[in-house]
DNA sequence: ATTTTATATCACTAACTGGTGACAAATATA
DNA sequence: TATATTTGTCACCAGTTAGTGATATAAAAT
């Protein structure tokens, strides 16, 4: 073990604890907790290193989010089932891909809080991960559309819908309880959710089959 | 015209003038913009006032929202229609609701910024226009779903991801431009919406009348 | 061992926040 | 006209924010 290993005085080691506060910050108390104070108060650090080393707050956050993937994975699994898939499988497929949008975001406070601030205000760190999920989800989107033989728009603005409503909700849910009658707080309620979503993209793929 | 009119001590003038600062900052600068430093200032008059004659920012802001009416209305001519339809006429019914919201909402900018307050933070005037919006909204699902002799949640569900996936698409059409292939800022990609709204509602309701 | 460099802290600024007590001026009341 | 009340302004407080120049100290290089 080196001298620098064991030592307190250690850049990279301090610049890792700099962007450790960032995530703690955000899981703890949300986006609008993020401030050079209280990020260098929670790294046990001098906010000057802030400016230093990554060129102020700006700089920190895009490193922060280097470190993390705010893109709500597809799984590999999903994707293989997808370029596999004969056509009249893909009407699950994509509620599937639905479902699991909802549960990843479900899970991941951290995204949930980055997706609530590029709604609140525009920055560099919210515009750099909303354009990356909007070209990644488009992607996926346009292959799902492709293997349907689908030509028109409609479906791009169904699931432009649908998708928006699973963010809304998830969103919404960690500020309110109920909304239009379902709990937002229990697993029964999200069932509900999940039920529906696969009730409109039956429904709505078997129509447009003919 | 008597001497208080025309002066400019007058307490119930000044209290307005402090109500139309919110209203005047919540439409130029968003929810993020509300202070009583802000107030003050853009009233012309000076803050101990609103804790004089508001008993500060919270009295101020109940106020406020006496004044204004925050829950999207449905108009009382579908009012009426609802009352009046007959079931097969209620899927189309629907649908002319979700698209009265969605104008409704895209045409009221306070509206927006104060429901993404209430998705940001709980505060005491988000709390209770989001639960009068949550009843009122509530009560016109259920009506709906009574006239069209659904017993089952599973509509509840499907109705509250379309009404979800309208208010996260305006609410994001404020800082952004494209959804999903979609355009936020364009006719065009509003009206691709509101048809795929009724695609949605014509093919889910048709499959479950039987 | 001494000097140089890298790392981190400290102490301060200026601008902002919400909040309050003392005062001034206009109006109403006696 | 004299007094009381209402209405509004001012000046300050303590706490927070982002940002910076000077300084201390640990480690590396000579």
């Amino acid at each position: 073990m080196t001298k620098k290993e064991i030592s307190s005085r250690n850049k990279d080691q301090s610049m890792q604890k700099l962007i450790d506060a960032v995530s703690t910050i955000i899981l703890r108390d949300g986006f609008k907790g993020i401030g050079i104070n209280a990020i260098a108060k929670e790294a046990n650090l001098d906010k000057v290193l802030i400016y230093r080393y990554f060129d102020g707050l700006n700089g920190l956050l895009r490193e922060f989010a280097k470190q993390k993937d705010f893109y709500i994975n597809i799984s590999n699994l999903i994707q293989d089932e997808i370029e596999n898939a004969q056509k009249h499988e893909l009407k699950n497929l994509i509620a599937k891909v639905l479902k699991e949008q909802l549960r990843g975001l479900r899970d991941n406070k951290e995204l949930q809080e980055l997706m609530l601030w590029e709604m609140v205000e525009k920055n560099e760190l919210t515009d750099a991960i909303a354009k990356e999920r909007e070209e990644k989800g488009y992607e996926l989107s346009s292959k799902l559309k492709e293997k349907m033989d689908l030509n028109n728009n409609e479906s791009d603005a169904v699931m432009a819908i649908l998708v928006s409503g699973i963010y809304y909700l998830v969103l919404r849910s960690r500020t309110v309880d109920v909304f239009n009658g379902i709990s937002l707080n229990s697993e029964k309620g999200w069932q509900q959710i999940e039920n529906a979503i696969q009730m409109i993209v039956n429904t709505y793929f078997d129509s447009i089959k003919n």
